[in-house]
DNA sequence: TCTTTTTGTCCGCGATGCGGATAAAATCTG
DNA sequence: CAGATTTTATCCGCATCGCGGACAAAAAGA
């Protein structure tokens, strides 16, 4: 636990400060003073100081004329080159990898169509670090002007340990990946779900950007969840991220079967192999390439193939109802590439949502969808990193553990 | 927001001082500038301002030798007549009001059987206001004496607003109890759902004292749902704490069904009412004699008794299973008084969830069943009554919301 | 009685935030 | 064009806080 001391009170409104400066642009001493409730000479001085670390610097373009007299103001913003940092996304059938500077603008990315699902986890740490040196070296940077790596896999990612505990593109669990990049690499890497990755993004560049409880909802390859509860990334208790698809549902069929084995599009894949097999019978069809048929074929009136995908939105919307009901967002957003955007999917899970929904949370939430590029995934892992950057404070000042070595001396007096 | 200036360093401080000395039962200063890793000048200081509000007192009976030479530790603990508040739990058949003081030791309390599940809001709160008068006059206090009331009712209940949104023993929603309590009383009153009091009283009180994450399943007439994160009472966005009873399940037969109507000791009453009223003609029985009389036949080989028990059981189970996905609790405590602690229903329930649960968190939660008594419960809500006493300054540091009379302005320059 | 040991308090330092005065830099006015 | 006005940013002095070290207090042991 971290005491409470002038040290403390600063971190903290620096950070106030900082937040302010990334999330209303260009702003000044005085906007930052009324947005913050800090006092004019605090501002100051706080600037002062992110100037003098050339965090921030004055945006003297012209000196934009805020129609007024009085002295003008000098407009603040963050400094793009203070930090470099290197966001990766780790799906089944790529690596994402991009570079980015201290506004999270993506400079450089980098695609690698890899199929990783088979590959051990030491096979995916190289191709990582040989994509993360590559990418750097591609915007011009050196890897000592990196200051941190993050990345995003699906599955159960422990952040604080650098742990992942178990993710569909991992056969082993328990893997140390954070370590391993860091030692690798000689930058602070971190992992962390990929969802965690683009909840965080959402709430930094997004349209819920003034939002400060939403879940998503993230249909892929495998179902992730991200909630943002107060302003901050929920975790589960040991700093587990929950995995959605590991949630349980009972398909109408009868007997328990995992979310992901009913609502991802591995499973809508499977479960369509049949249908999409008897005109196309040339073995199995790619992913993308079969989910694209799939919902071509939806659209083009086959019953069959809209009930497949029916299946799963009602049983995502299952679970989402049961979300609702825990923890009453304003917004769940949707988001995913091919099937989480089609109204075959959609329209299903919206109404089983509405079906489910206690008369008293009927109208909390609103389900929105949201399709994301690889920019998003990659912002989403840069703020991640950012966050620390920035110095949040947060979580420093809990009650404080019973420490073992003290707790029975205090018993025994 | 607050700012962090040095009062909310104090606030913070001082909580954890309070925090240790009321965990810790009487300890000296020395004890408390290790606990809490304060120096040992703050904690003096911070001791004699509290010394001064007449919030602690030194032990000095005896002083406690605590066999070692050196000046001799002065024990410190909570002033029991500091305050006193008075807890209320509303509950189908009965409510339960009690005072107790600083250190929430239960001083007199008063059950009134009265089943309130047909009586209107405003019946209801003149039932509590006179039992809190007369609790309260039995308890040889008056009503000026009487610091908060805090009143736990099942449901889903918005603590920050005083409202009850939607709650099995209300015909009404959205009903103002807060304020209209308020009001009576002349004495500041909250209230919140009943389950999170019990929470909040294991955090405090119970077993679970120095865990600072855990789940709490209260199984009676409704089903509750109580979520310690970090150490705090973990709420929905907008401050609703979610009703266990509202999620859905799938029962076997097919169909959906509300947890509530499957899993708590209502709907096994009515679904074993068929099988009591074999050889009990004389009507439906009364609640709690005839969950009893289930008990004891499914103890006594009738397996029709034990599976209705086993399917709620089941049920719960999955339900269970879900929340330890999300919320990866070291502990899962199931709460409750007759049925919760039976074999029949929680030997299938644990079975449930062992199956259910993935691999990755297969170890992480032990599941413990607690009889609660109504001490408990108004401990409980002492404890919620008295944290705000203590003034513990949480949540009030987040990032700046934005306000709306700003935003704009800010766009436009 | 004197030493040793442990506990609690006092003093001075540095850091912080804040209010009010002051400087800075523009526009408006005559 | 010079002074008044207005708005912004900074400087100064003050109060509060936490902390480290010196110091007092209170007991047991030598």
């Amino acid at each position: 636990m971290k005491t409470a001391d002038p040290e403390l009170m600063r971190a903290i409104n620096r950070f106030h400060v900082m937040d302010a400066i990334r999330r209303f642009g260009p702003v000044s001493r005085v906007e930052i003073s009324q947005l913050t409730e800090l006092s004019a000479t605090t501002v100051s001085a706080i600037t002062a100081a992110l100037l003098d670390d050339r965090l921030i610097i004055p945006l003297q373009v012209g000196a934009v004329r805020d129609a007024g007299r009085g002295r003008p103001r000098v407009m603040l913003k963050l400094n793009p080159g203070a930090a470099h940092v290197v966001g990766v996304k780790l799906a089944p059938d790529q690596i994402s990898v991009g570079v980015t500077n201290f506004c999270a603008d993506v400079l450089r990315s980098l695609a690698l169509p890899v199929r990783i699902d088979r590959q051990t986890a030491s096979v995916i740490a190289d191709l990582v670090e040989d994509g993360v040196r590559r990418c750097v070296s591609d915007a011009g940077l050196d890897i000592a002007d990196i200051s941190g790596v993050c990345v995003g896999l699906p599955g159960v990612v422990e952040r604080a340990a650098g742990v992942c505990r178990q993710s569909p593109i991992l056969q082993d669990r328990d893997v140390p990946f954070g370590d391993d990049l860091t030692h690798r690499l000689g930058v602070p890497a971190s992992i962390d779900s990929d969802v965690n990755l683009v909840t965080l993004a959402e709430h930094w560049f997004g349209q819920t950007r003034d939002l400060n409880d939403f879940l998503v909802v993230n249909v892929e390859r495998s179902l992730g969840l991200g909630i943002l509860h107060n302003g901050e990334l929920f975790r589960g208790a040991n700093g587990l991220s929950p995995d959605l698809g590991d949630l349980m549902v009972r398909p109408p069929g009868g007997g328990d079967a995992r979310l992901a084995d009913v609502a991802s599009e591995t499973s809508v894949l499977i479960e369509a192999e049949a249908l999409m097999r008897d005109r196309e019978p040339d073995g199995a069809p790619q992913t993308g390439r079969a989910m694209g048929l799939l919902l071509q074929r939806a659209a083009g009136g086959d019953k069959r193939c809209a009930r497949v995908l029916a299946a799963a939105g009602e049983a995502l919307g299952f679970a989402v109802a049961n979300l609702i009901t825990l923890f009453a967002p304003p917004k769940v957003i949707i988001s995913g590439r091919a099937m989480a955007t089609s109204e075959y999917f959609i329209e299903p899970l919206r109404k089983t949502v509405a079906r489910l929904l206690p008369p008293s949370l009927a109208d909390v939430s609103d389900i929105i969808v949201r399709e994301w590029s690889d920019g998003n995934w990659l912002q989403g892992a840069a703020a991640m990193t950012l966050r620390d950057l920035y110095g949040a404070p947060w979580g420093t000042t809990g009650p404080a553990p019973i420490r073992e070595a003290l707790a029975p001396q205090i018993g025994e007096s």
